[in-house]
DNA sequence: TCCAAATGTGACTTATAGTCCGTTGTCAAT
DNA sequence: ATTGACAACGGACTATAAGTCACATTTGGA
């Protein structure tokens, strides 16, 4: 499983435990639901930045979120 | 300071740890010499495929490297 | 079964990541 | 003063991520 692919994982996994949807997630943290959708997905290899939005939208510092 | 500074700062302590030019670590992992000085003074929006290429090139793990 | 909410996806434009080649500045050793 | 190794920086270029849209598909509950 590549690098995409793990944090795609990763986001899904977090997202759920919010319990929120895709649409809800990515309005949160200033991202497109279709955006998410691919990231989620692993199709995307993701930025640094918007990461970083990801992470935040979480709570989670960078160390946390890449803890898998 | 922002993440693309935090990350350079990081890249930098790790490769004059290892005791290697920019040169010489960029073609270790196979990317450009420039780009790492970019990135390395935070001008650059890195993507998480070449992120992965330098904590590699470090031997660690995505949560070591981001252990700041 | 039907409906609505949620998600997946292909196609596309715009923004910028990333490369390549060269110049300039710094510093230490000779 | 000169050389050589290293790093900062710039311009021009190509590759690819960001961001958005319309539509298809899946899912779960009434």
């Amino acid at each position: 499983m590549d690098i995409r692919e793990q944090i795609g994982k990763r986001i899904r996994e977090l997202r759920q435990a919010k319990g929120l949807s895709q649409e809800a997630f990515a309005l949160e943290i200033g991202l497109d639901r279709t955006y998410i959708a691919s990231v989620e997905n692993g199709k995307r290899n993701i930025s640094i930045i918007n990461l970083e939005k990801i992470w935040n939208g979480f709570n989670l510092t960078a160390k946390d979120f890449f803890n898998f």
